[in-house]
RNA sequence: CCAGCGGUAGCAAAGCGGUUAUGCGAUGGUCUGUAAAACCAUUUUAGGCAGGUUCAACUCCUGCCCGCUGGA
């Protein structure tokens, strides 16, 4: 029996990967969803360049306030859901976004534990200091603390939620997934994803981000999770006190985070071997992706 | 022209007569349920210019150049 097909195109930011994704779906017949963790959030439409295709589906966008807070495990739980109902619509999933993590949890076959996410747990342990946090993983997990990288060791995040899978609870295995994927990349050279970062911060400035994020401030407030997002996180210090100065460092700040932000997708999906890299700057860039999906899509 | 303050790495910004400021950025990474997050490593001795004092000067002294502020 042959399985059934679900389409993923990732890569780092400003690639267009939305606009590929619809060309897709027109000609193979298919509905997006989107794997975005920004894009998720009500009201930030600019900031995130929310695409609104008109003719295509596309899911898990617009489906939270700013101020709730969302996670991976959620996101495979809903994605899943989704990509069955269109395969009963006789349709194909195309997962479409730049949030490799959440791609990952879709993708990863081996089974899991689920240990659900604690805010009281996390909230306490984040007020302790992190020396106190690596001791109670030497004193109660010390094997896998040994095997830890520095850069792991050091992370309070990481630290915490593996104390909160220790935790005594109902864990659920996970089974693997039935589904033949087929992993597109989009990517290009460091330097011309920074000039397209640079044009599109020029651009969505002229959209009226900042008239967004005054309307956002009527409900939300700068510590909820949806405005901790590059391109909003960048303006609160121009808020407190508008100035032409302040707007301009704002600025410089958000285009760098940018800069860094495609850095970090470039690093993750670099390494990921199973994925089919498509450069957008070469000549033959988007028909040789029609092509090569067609013949995947065609196979039984 | 006079006075005051200042000139420190790509940028910002301290202390100090003799060991690494630091932050940001940049570069390379980490990642198994907060990921546009969080975290790690690297960024080979920088100190406006010319002298002087000293065993030793980014640090003290003199002159010059440049910037900011105030006064004529």
């Amino acid at each position: 029996m042959s399985k059934k097909k679900v389409l993923i195109i990732s890569g780092p930011t400003s690639t267009g990967k939305t606009s590929l994704a619809v060309k897709l779906a027109q000609r193979f017949n298919g509905e997006l969803i989107s794997a975005d963790s920004r894009q998720i959030y009500r009201g930030l439409d600019i900031g995130t360049g929310k695409d609104h295709p008109s003719g295509t589906l596309i899911h898990l966008v617009d489906i939270l306030n700013p101020n709730q807070t969302f996670s991976a495990f959620q996101f495979r739980r809903l994605a899943l859901e989704k990509i069955k109902t269109i395969h009963q619509k006789k349709k194909l999933p195309i997962i479409v976004g730049g949030t490799g993590y959440y791609i990952d949890s879709l993708v990863k076959k081996e089974p899991q534990f689920l240990s659900p996410p604690r805010p009281w747990f996390r909230s306490f342990f984040n007020l302790l200091p992190s020396s106190f946090l690596k001791l109670l993983h030497l004193l109660f997990n010390r094997r896998q603390y040994l095997n830890l990288n520095q850069s792991e060791k050091n992370n309070p995040q990481r630290l915490i939620r593996k104390l909160e899978v220790k935790l005594p609870g109902k864990k659920n295995k996970i089974p693997p997934f039935p589904y033949d994927f087929l992993h597109l990349n989009l990517t290009a050279p460091q330097k011309i994803l920074n000039s397209r970062i640079d044009q599109r911060v020029k651009s969505r400035l002229k959209q009226g981000l900042l008239k967004e994020i005054e309307k956002l401030l009527v409900s939300y407030d700068w510590s909820d999770p949806g405005l901790k997002t590059l391109a909003y996180q960048e303006f609160e210090p121009y808020f407190a006190s508008p100035s032409p100065q302040t707007l301009i460092s704002a600025v410089a700040k958000w285009r760098q985070h940018e800069h860094a932000y495609a850095k970090r997708q470039l690093t993750w999906f670099k390494k990921r071997p199973a994925l089919k890299f498509f450069y957008i700057n070469s000549s033959a860039y988007p028909s040789s992706v029609i092509s090569f999906v067609a013949k995947w899509y065609n196979k039984l």
